[in-house]
RNA sequence: GGGCGAGUGGUGGAAUGGCAGACACGAGGGACUUAAAAUCCCUUGGGUGAAUAGCCCAUGUGAGUUCGAGUCUCACCUCGCCCA
């Protein structure tokens, strides 16, 4: 032969072989697709899983982070098929909210069209991961089929009490022109664009998830099943704290304007200090107090206080309650009276105190409240000390800083030199008595402020009747709808502040918004204008819609009914389903979504809608993929495209170098340079399957006999046993699946280390061994193997019993048996990665010559037979120190192999000159010998 | 300031209180190639050795418990998250 056509023969059988995942990949998504793998089996005895990964902001691409996030949940559902589940895996879109807006008024279109065209691009890339999804149970947040239900959602809490319209101090974020709630505030920064947040008095709508602070709280010890941290997180928002309740009344009558006095106010504040109320000295109001507008009339103050009361309102939280942030105040000209001991104390107004927590008044004790000391420090207040620490006098005027721990009680009237713990319930039962205070829990849940000032968002089904006031639209009216506008835009930055023509004329489709706290829906006439569903008047619609986590707070009871246009749940398929088995999504979503969650559940429950309290059994937080020491954003442009990486390697590459990068819950770096040891495992993996293949498809199937075979097929077929054992204890009970797939590969390696050429030497027992050998097929041989093969519907049993012995005879021996070897080997390795690598295994597995679905295959059991070993290795240690090494039988007694350890070479030089004072003996694993 | 989590080779990361560094990336050397890529083989924590013989040192720092500590306890340092 030419030397030439050799090698182009040779190149051509070289490409044959080829890892075709651009064929393969798409070739299986549309197979499991067309078998409805991912579809619920109606009345199936098996088990159930729901399994749910959280539905993503349609926002244009999804990155590797979001991959992580949806590969995750598909190994979990492709594990669970194999584990013979009933398996729910649905997958929707949270398609409301302020960036789609936000990008729409920049690019001048439609957020709809902005959302759906986003939509169909990631639904896109969900498909080319091997992702699986019921995709017939898509739901989408801003369709109104979704939406209707959503506002149907509100009518029942409004039905309930539970929806409510309150006037009140309210997050602003001036460059999301919207309200905000407490929850998408950041350390006083807006969520989405970190803004400082302003504070505004404004109506708005809430949802009043205070009345389920302690069930929220109580039921977190039922989730056995999340991680403790998010428990933690979840704690620390509700925030409860037990103190009390103290009133204070303001001193003297005020002023009132026209004629006659207002009788005194009385202020209540909230302390889990009560023990030191005889050292108040001052008493602090937030500047958001409602009672400072009476404070303030006819106040000769007035000016100051109300200059104050604007700049402290402007600083942003954070500021505000810093611990070493200044402390600034202003006297109001008012005193009140402490009820303990009717001291008159003057009244202050101070940056410090918060409407957010308590009352937002507070009872200061500067000697003992570090900001209290602060501000008593700045302008010169009173101290007075009122609990001594042990063995040492507290002088005010030296005093450094407050003191906070524990000690007797001094200056304190009738309670003096009692210790301060011991005093606290005899002074709220002296205040409760009195009348002047009881004990209170308190929490830092606030109520879910849910109106937007936006319009990609459900309008609230709410109606203002001018004689009939707010009355909720007729549920047989809902949805309703979103008004059809051309496009939105915003003022012109020219003139930030003014506000503009309410509606361009020449085109009464556009709205514009004035970034100013009217909504955009109140420039639509045609929208807000109506008659009263009660009294057929004049009247108006709410123009606000929802917060967008009110979207995503239900749509997990949607997808057992996603079609349904008769109710929002069915209920019997929602009770079978549900609480979700395992959810899954990121740990920045562990106090929103999680708990509005858990709160619409419980609601619903409450209504009787539900038969379960808590939405999520098992939550799963996966940790962030870090690239060049940042999170992915499209800001900071250190998005990874998965596309590209499909494209160079395939999606399995993807998912198994994803997969491998590192513990789930953990945050990984990614590099772009280690998935190409992803992709040359998949390869070798590739093209060992395919060298072996015809050799291996058409072996009889018989029961493999450890003790029959030579050693070195004993220790693969062990190996592999071991290898079962080890990916399933991982996947059960860790999700470490870096580390499962790194012990598949330790499997890989020693199958291509093992050699089956020579048959005969290694099965030396068994003769007639020997006529096995490789054979390599002729590129025409090789391409019936890798037609697509047909799908029977087997009954997904080993062994595939069509498997014609056509050259069975030669295999009946011992060549045979070790064959099988490598066989069970190679069939092992593609079960155990079919829930990390889908598309490569499904045709791996095919090529070795079975003809169902891997995942209608049970997942594959270790035998404890075949792990036995007959001898073992122990380490000798000398005083903790490896100096040797033993080879002993299992059964082995201790002493035997205590003197063993001793007689041995290497150790006895460690021993020599030395007493041995003890010999410790773990079973399996060491001995240690301890020398003195 | 409080609570929780983390800190291990050049890198990502492994190790029910029992051989630290599995598995992989990178690097170095070699094979194949006219050459490169790809692929395959070998080496790869540091020190000292001719040595893939030994020995010593090494899991943020310092103590402690233990026959034995990356792992448990205490203190400290750094980073991350949540709450102030």
């Amino acid at each position: 032969m030419e030397k030439e056509d050799f090698s182009s023969v040779r190149k051509k059988v070289l490409e044959d072989r080829q890892y075709k995942f651009w064929e393969i990949e798409p070739k299986w998504q549309e197979y499991w697709n067309r078998q409805g793998l991912f579809k619920i089996k109606e009345n199936s005895p098996k088990e159930k899983f729901y399994c749910l990964v959280m539905f993503p902001y349609p926002s244009g691409t999804l990155h590797v982070g979001h991959a992580r996030n949806y590969i995750l949940g598909d190994v979990v559902v492709r594990y669970k098929l194999m584990k013979g589940c009933n398996v729910l895996t649905p997958m929707g879109w949270d398609a409301f909210g302020l960036p789609a807006e936000n990008a729409a008024i920049k690019e001048g279109c439609h957020p709809a069209d902005l959302t759906y065209r986003n939509i169909a691009a990631m639904k896109q890339q969900l498909l080319h991961w091997g992702t699986g999804y019921d995709w017939d149970r898509e739901v989408t947040a801003c369709d109104p089929e979704y939406y209707k239900w959503t506002q149907w959602i509100f009518l029942k809490l409004y039905q309930k009490g539970l929806a409510y319209r309150k006037k009140a101090a309210v997050n602003w974020c001036p460059s999301c022109s919207t309200v905000l709630a407490n929850e998408q505030v950041v350390e006083g920064l807006c969520e989405r664009c970190d803004t400082p947040v302003k504070q505004k008095d404004l109506e708005q709508w809430f949802f009043k998830i205070t009345d389920y602070a302690q069930r929220l709280l109580d039921d977190l010890e039922l989730l056995e099943g999340w991680p403790e941290r998010v428990k933690v997180m979840q704690k620390n928002w509700i925030g409860r704290s037990e103190g009390t309740r103290i009133d204070f009344k303001v001193a003297g009558p005020l002023p009132s304007v026209g004629a006659g006095l207002t009788p005194a106010p009385t202020l209540t504040c909230f302390t889990t200090r009560p023990d030191t109320l005889f050292g108040v000295t001052f008493m602090v109001l937030a500047p958001e107090h409602p009672v400072i507008e009476l404070l303030v009339k006819d106040n000769p103050r007035r000016e100051e206080i109300l200059s104050f009361v604007e700049k402290a309102r402007n600083e942003s939280l954070i500021q505000r309650s810093a611990a070493g942030a200044p402390k600034e105040g202003v006297f109001t000209g008012f005193y009140v009276i402490n009820p303990l001991n009717d001291e008159r104390v003057p009244l202050w107004i101070a940056n410090y105190a918060l409407m957010e927590y308590g009352t937002g008044a507070v009872m200061a004790v500067p000697a003992h409240d570090q900001r209290d000391f602060d501000f008593a420090r700045t302008y010169k207040l009173p101290i007075k000390a009122v609990i001594q620490p042990e063995g040492s006098g507290l002088r005010p005027e030296t005093m450094k800083e407050a003191f906070t721990g524990d000690g007797l009680m001094a200056n304190s009237g009738p309670f003096s030199g009692l210790s301060n713990r011991g005093a606290i319930p005899k002074i709220i039962k002296y205040l409760e008595e009195k009348k002047l205070g009881a004990s209170a829990v308190n929490y830092r849940l606030r109520d879910w402020l849910i109106s937007r000032q936006r319009y990609w968002g459900a309008p609230i089904p709410i109606i203002y009747c001018n004689s009939c006031g707010i009355v909720p639209v007729p549920e047989k009216d809902l949805p309703v709808l979103l008004p059809h506008i051309e496009r939105l835009k915003l003022p012109t930055l020219s003139s930030p502040g003014v506000v503009e023509e309410s509606i361009d004329t020449a085109s009464p489709n556009l709205i514009i918004l004035k970034g100013l706290l009217k909504s955009p829906l109140s420039e639509v006439k045609d929208f807000f204008l109506t008659r009263c569903p009660k009294c057929q008047g004049e009247a108006r619609r709410a123009v606000e819609t929802m917060d967008t986590f009110v979207d995503s707070s239900w749509y997990y009871l949607r997808y057992l009914s996603p079609r349904d246009s008769s109710k929002p749940f069915d209920s019997e398929l929602v009770n079978r389903w549900l609480p979700v088995d395992q959810y899954i999504g990121g740990v920045e979503h562990a106090i929103l979504h999680l708990l509005y969650s858990r709160f619409i559940t419980k609601v619903l429950y409450d209504m009787g809608y539900i038969k379960f309290q808590e939405p999520f059994k098992n939550l799963f937080t996966q940790g962030m993929i870090i690239k060049d020491g940042a999170k992915m954003s499209k800001s900071k442009g250190n998005v990874v495209s998965p596309e590209d990486i499909i494209k160079k390697y395939g999606a399995d590459t993807l998912r198994l170098y994803i997969l491998f990068i590192g513990p789930p819950e953990k945050d990984a770096e990614w590099s772009d340079r280690a998935i190409v040891g992803s992709y040359r495992f998949l390869n070798r993996l590739w093209q060992k399957v395919t060298e072996e293949a015809e050799r291996l498809r058409n072996l009889p199937s018989t029961k493999i006999e450890p003790a029959q075979l030579s050693e070195e097929a004993r220790d693969l077929y062990r190996a592999s046993h071991l290898t079962i054992k080890k990916v399933s204890e991982d996947i059960e009970t860790s999700w470490h699946f870096n580390t499962a797939i790194a012990a598949v590969m330790e499997l890989f390696n020693k199958v291509e280390k093992f050699e089956v050429e020579d048959v005969a030497s290694l099965t030396p027992s068994l003769p007639g061994a020997g006529t096995t050998q490789i054979k390599f097929p002729s590129p025409g041989e090789r391409g019936k193997v890798e037609n697509p093969p047909s799908f029977g519907r087997g009954e997904g049993d080993s062994p595939p019993p069509c498997s014609p012995p056509s050259r069975g005879k030669e295999f009946e021996s011992g060549g045979a048996t070790t064959l099988q070897v490598l066989r069970h080997s190679l069939e092992s390795i593609t079960l155990l990665l079919a829930p990390f690598v889908p598309h490569i295994c499904e045709e791996l597995w095919q090529l070795l010559g079975n003809n169902t679905s891997l995942f209608e295959r049970p997942w594959p059991k270790y035998d404890p037979e075949a792990i036995k070993v007959e001898e073992m290795e122990l380490v000798i240690q000398v005083n903790g120190k490896v100096r040797g090494r033993l080879i002993v039988p299992v059964d082995l007694q201790e002493e035997e192999i205590k003197s063993r350890a001793l007689e041995d070479e290497k150790v006895k030089k460690f021993l020599d000159g030395k007493q041995v004072v003890n010999i410790i003996l773990v079973p399996r694993k060491l001995v240690n010998i301890v020398v003195r």
